[in-house]
DNA sequence: TTAGAAAATAATAAAAATTCTTATTTTTAT
DNA sequence: ATAAAAATAAGAATTTTTATTATTTTCTAA
């Protein structure tokens, strides 16, 4: 039943992405765990974090800045992003207007994505500071 | 006053995402161009489309597949996109939340952007034919 | 209208993120 | 323990986008 072998490193990659609240990209994945196991290699970080989101154990909320952020929620949820430091922040007060769907005129709607953005409370502090 | 210089080639990219619906990428606007101005090079339609968003001339929905798409409105507006052919078609008739900015809990929120995912009429009618 | 400064362009190199290739190593079922 | 199957490291390759530089075009104003 087992959809995948397990390795030590793969093992560690996807409890990397499942004991952060952030959005890790692949490169920050591998910064993280290159200490611990100094001979991992980048392309191992990318080709089981795509193996992990194809299977759901993990999800991705897109690309900002050019890079993809993965995320341990995999359920559909709503996000921030700062436009200053590019942080994504899941926004789980406020829900994605699944309804509006029917109100789409083309096409068959599957998913709705909410997102706002902004400053984040770090960036408005230090553009005060500033 | 003239914020910048005119080029029959400036004129024409900016001319091409204006007369199109779709949301192109730089690729296809060079495409588009490059039959009737053979001397075109990529880099101008990159280096322009980044002029003609930053001064409000077009707008831009953000990255699909690893390519930017622009687009000729700069309203804030919803979009659907097409996972199976990456088609992005605007959807005028339901509204971002904005109000909902104001139940995010975290920074200062600035933009509210709703996306819906699907497939667009044609790959539906394609879906049913195979 | 024309000279000359400023800006735009083509061509190409470079950068950045991601994927692919191949030889080797690890995992797992037997 | 063994052998097949899968995972990995290292590095090459791809893809999208940006930077560099020599040349050409635009625009200003004399």
């Amino acid at each position: 039943m087992a959809v995948h072998k397990h390795s030590k490193k793969r093992d560690a990659i996807l409890e990397c992405v499942r004991s952060t609240a952030s959005h890790p990209t692949a490169e920050w994945v591998y910064a993280q765990l290159k200490p611990q196991i100094p001979d991992l290699s980048l392309g191992t970080v990318y080709r089981n974090l795509a193996m992990f989101k194809q299977e759901g154990l993990i999800g991705s909320m897109g690309v900002v800045d050019g890079m993809e952020r993965f995320e341990r929620n995999t359920e559909p949820h709503t996000h921030f992003i700062c436009h200053q430091c590019s942080a994504v922040i899941d926004v789980m007060d406020v829900d994605p207007p699944t309804h509006l769907g029917s109100q789409v005129g083309c096409g068959s709607v599957q998913d709705c994505i909410l997102t706002f953005t902004g400053l984040c409370n770090q960036c408005v502090s230090n553009s005060a500071k500033a």
